[in-house]
DNA sequence: GTCTATACTAAGATAGAC
DNA sequence: GTCTATCTTAGTATAGAC
């Protein structure tokens, strides 16, 4: 080896690793704020301040982009999972990752997981790193419910497959886009709410 | 007035109306499987069996098509509503209307309200018809959901706002899409899982 | 690897004959 | 009022110079 063999990441390297970060945080906004099939790749770039075709010699097209950016995401949630205290209980677990991911959506920051019909579902689940990703944070968040209804602090009647994709889809809520909308409520009492409705339902209990 | 004067909506004139409500119910369908953005005028028009251009004569946008559509369906709402028997509680009544629409959603036949990143939210807020037709449904519903709390049957902890967009968000849940595509359930296992979630929550009452 | 300029395509909308 | 054929635009993607 000479003495100019770089023996860590080179510069040039670093750098293009930061402008695809940049680039995946605009995405990221984006995508969170108008959805997929709303967010145009020249969006994408403005925002970052590049020109499109340099966009594109760093993500192969736009399905590929996104699905980058939902695979960030969801390497963040499993993050915030690990980082979670191991003394909780299942059910409060559970709460603290839907709390996590309420305030990050009202924050702006939560791309929302694409609801059934939309382009993107299928590039989605043909991307086995993703589905690995999301199979993964599904089986975490799996074994809270069935510990979560041995231990009877969760509904024994509900199958578990309904208190999960409820659970994904109340981070998605579109209520929450309306209550913000509304301008009536702050942040906090709109999450405090939320988790209210998906833990105890609307009805007063007797 | 001569003898062959019509006292009636002419033939021609039925046959107009007929038409166009083949041209709504293909719409109708189409909306409730793709979602608006997903969906083209021109299957509509395949749909339906006619030249895209003929449909145009009815319509004149593409918003103006799935306008009148959301139009039409937020009527059967308040036809529904009207035929409720009045004995039922505030809460009871609720409960009806919700499992209606989820059951109406399951058979393919709900429009999802649209959430709040679609293109078609503009041209719906800036429809008088349609935003009259919303507020007067959003007016009935909110009255039961006073009533329920006023009677002690739903939790006066959360306000009104919040339940009411939350019913609302509950007739569109992606959750019920991906159950029905799982197929490990049965439309009725469905509804009634779903009911249970927003009336009791996840969590097992003490 | 970034730019400007352009090709390609899908989809909304219209023209004009009948 | 329905059709076939066409216009137009917006948006994904690429070519080619530097």
């Amino acid at each position: 080896m000479t003495a100019t063999a770089p023996t860590r990441p080179s510069f040039k390297q670093r750098q293009f690793e930061a402008r695809e970060d940049a680039i995946l945080d605009a995405a990221h906004e984006l995508l969170a704020t108008k959805g997929y099939d709303q967010t145009t790749v020249d969006e994408v770039a403005a925002a970052v301040g590049i020109a499109k075709a340099s966009l594109y010699k760093h993500f192969p097209s736009k399905e590929a982009l996104a699905t980058a950016a939902m695979k960030r995401m969801i390497q963040r949630a499993l993050a915030f999972i690990d980082g979670l205290s191991p003394s909780l209980s299942a059910d409060e677990s559970l709460r603290a990752v839907l709390e996590w991911a309420l305030r990050l959506r009202l924050a702006g920051g939560l791309p929302t997981l694409p609801s059934s019909n939309s382009a993107l579902v299928a590039a989605l689940t043909q991307d086995e790193a993703y589905v690995a990703l999301v199979t993964e944070l599904t089986g975490r968040l799996g074994l809270w419910v069935q510990f979560g209804k041995a231990l009877g602090k969760l509904r024994a009647d509900l199958p578990d497959e309904v208190i999960l994709l409820s659970f994904y889809a109340r981070t998605c809520d579109p209520a929450i886009d309306f209550l913000k909308r509304g301008g009536s409520m702050d942040d906090e009492t709109i999450v405090q709410s939320m988790l209210k409705l998906f833990f105890d339902g609307v009805r007063r209990s007797a």
